[in-house]
DNA sequence: CCTACCGATCGGTAGG
DNA sequence: CCTACCGATCGGTAGG
């Protein structure tokens, strides 16, 4: 994907994407102009506009380069990370070690649902389709041998463990404040216990989980 | 709250705050131009600001109007909705319904946290604190009765529920597409499977919940 | 990648 | 609650 890769000074095309990113992450695309994203670049803001044809063309850009990143980075991870839990532990430690890296991945995903829910399904279901019945045929198999609990609805189960660690990582700096004193070591705490409920929810008896 | 409460004609004020809120859940505050509200409205430009010193107050009186309904519904809710599975039904199920019965209350919310987390904080500190004291409560004495799991960390077990609740509520135009055919009924489906997997990280044992 | 510039729209004001 | 209007900024273009 990246034609150049240097530091700062090659690749303009990626340094742009990459503010775009930072920039639409915490103020949102409608709350981002031009002129502010070419400043936090360093050139001009019709520069801007020799390498992507409009606003709207830097925000799809950004938007397909994390698709394609979230697509081939959350199975790596599942596959690399086969610990004692086995293939749950690996997707929810993928998926919140993915999100919890760089909480404006979530944030750009929580402001796409909300800003073009239309545009934002579509994309999804297309990216994720394959890797969501990945998931749950493993929680029917999980089941029938008696390993998960009978009850659990596993096309909802999974989405509510991620819509759990997106809005746990997108929201951290703001409800982490209720738990108590400390700066941001409540995240870790948060995701604890985020696992801990995704687990608890979902095998039917507590795993003795003293592997790696 | 409301000086009238007619239907369309009288209280031109509750009606700018109505519109407003539902726009700026949809399309975020800086995606809501005061034209576009008036238009909504049925009256000029400046005459919003006639009613409302600036843009931003009106974003102000929004968020805090939410905010007092939300301080005084949810206790509400929650001591008239006493069934048989006890003070944590009651809240988890006061919470469903309440951003349930209108996804434009967690869009809203969720906006907030993403566009000004400073403020937020704050804000949701002072309003919600009492509130998560009361929950924690409960849940320390459930433990020490040995009713709730030991291992639940009741602060973070509590803001995980809400950001499933305002997750789900939120997206679910969008998630719901992966669970298969069908309208919205998804909803309903998401929230069951969120209550019990919620209730499920909770108590020690499966409740016999036949109670009304 | 720049200077210079476009019409449209932004939030807000004057004044009635 | 309106008409008329303000300077500033918006996304984008011309032309080099």
């Amino acid at each position: 994907m990246a034609t150049r890769g240097s530091a700062t000074g090659g690749g303009a095309r990626e340094r742009i994407l990459l503010e775009a990113t930072r920039l639409f992450a915490s103020r949102g695309y409608e709350g981002v102009s031009l002129q502010a994203l070419a400043d936090a670049v360093g050139m001009r803001k019709p520069s801007l506009l020799h390498h992507f044809t409009s606003k709207g063309a830097i925000r799809e850009q950004v938007v397909s380069d994390w698709l394609d990143h979230f697509r081939e980075e959350i199975p790596r991870r599942m596959a690399e990370a086969r610990g004692g839990l086995g293939r749950f532990a690996a997707a929810v430690t993928a998926l919140v070690d993915y999100f919890g890296e760089d909480p404006d991945r979530a944030r750009l995903v929580l402001r796409e649902v909300l800003d073009r829910p239309e545009v934002t399904r579509e994309r999804l279901l297309a990216a994720l389709s394959p890797w969501v019945h990945l998931v749950t045929d493993a929680i029917r198999l999980g089941q029938s041998v008696g390993r998960i609990r009978s009850d659990v609805d596993p096309e909802a189960y999974l989405l509510e463990v991620v819509v759990m660690v997106l809005g746990t990582v997108a929201s951290v700096d703001v409800t982490g404040a209720l738990l108590g004193r400390g700066g941001d070591p409540n995240m870790q705490r948060r995701l604890d216990e985020l696992i801990r409920m995704a687990r608890t929810a979902l095998f039917v008896d507590e795993e003795p989980h003293t592997g790696p």
